[in-house]
DNA sequence: TCGATTCGTTGGCGCAACCAACGTTGGTTT
DNA sequence: AAACCAACGTTGGTTGCGCCAACGAATCGA
């Protein structure tokens, strides 16, 4: 009565990616929503986490996120003192944004939760599946990185 | 200045999905959008074309869309005349809904048109490489298929 | 010095994926 | 036959993510 998916989706990687994606991003919203966040609230702490107190711009560069965005994650994040603004002295423009220690307890919570997302995700493929596939998709985000 | 994507996440296979993901979307919409068509629409019209007539229920369940959804598009659809929405004598609470000529020509150019996005989304991947990228996503799709 | 550029911010858009509710119709149970 | 529940199409939302346009303030470059 419902037949399954048409074969030319199934055959398509584009369909595929988008398919499975999508069920990633359940997964991750599952799993960040029980801690109230979401995937921008995380990517933007991970590169605070990494690369150290940064400029608006410059987070929502490295994390792909557009500036308005950014705006938006942050007032969230700070409203949470996960997260401090304040002003650069050297460039009135801008704000240094930084970690707090909050937030880096935060952030490590996150992480655990997404560790727990990426089992269940590649629970069917093997090691050496899971790393092939990160391989691949890691090869296409580099090649078509130049926008 | 800016520096690059944080490790955690370039290490995250569920951040690698949806950003591979997102940029496959926007190559669809790009190619899509030329023939003034969306996702949605490509998807109905290949369940369509591949097991023929079908309630509007039954084209959402194969295909992945809201009932809402469906309807929404169908309209859109039928408005351009590639699909015909007629009652179905049967079951009065059913609508059969039927591929046009026209319908079936123009989902040959968005096929066409997809064709050419997965050209350019795959470009630096190996014959082999593709193959193995669209195993490993079939084998992720088909473990969760019971949602 | 003046024009171009950058920064934060506001406000908006589109797509995909959902959910809740409703009236209508169909099947089941009793 | 009546009562119930399930399925159908439809309306009208919401959410997350990815964008774009515009603005005043500040900085940089020619």
């Amino acid at each position: 009565m419902e037949p399954g998916t048409p074969a030319r989706l199934r055959a398509t990687p584009s369909w595929l990616l988008t398919q499975t994606a999508a069920y990633a991003s359940r997964l991750v919203a599952d799993g960040l929503g029980a801690l109230d966040a979401r995937g921008y609230h995380y990517r933007l702490l991970a590169a605070l986490d990494e690369h150290g107190p940064a400029s608006q711009a410059d987070l929502g560069r490295c994390c792909g996120i557009d500036r308005s965005d950014v705006v938006a994650v942050l007032n969230e994040l700070a409203a949470k003192d996960l997260v401090r603004r304040s002003p650069d002295p050297t460039d009135r423009r801008r704000n240094v944004v930084t970690l707090t220690d909050a937030g880096r307890r935060e952030l490590r919570r996150m992480a655990d939760a997404l560790d727990r997302v990426q089992e269940t995700l590649l629970a069917p493929l093997s090691t050496t599946e899971r790393d092939e596939l990160t391989r691949l998709l890691t090869t296409l985000l580099d090649h078509h990185a130049g926008r």
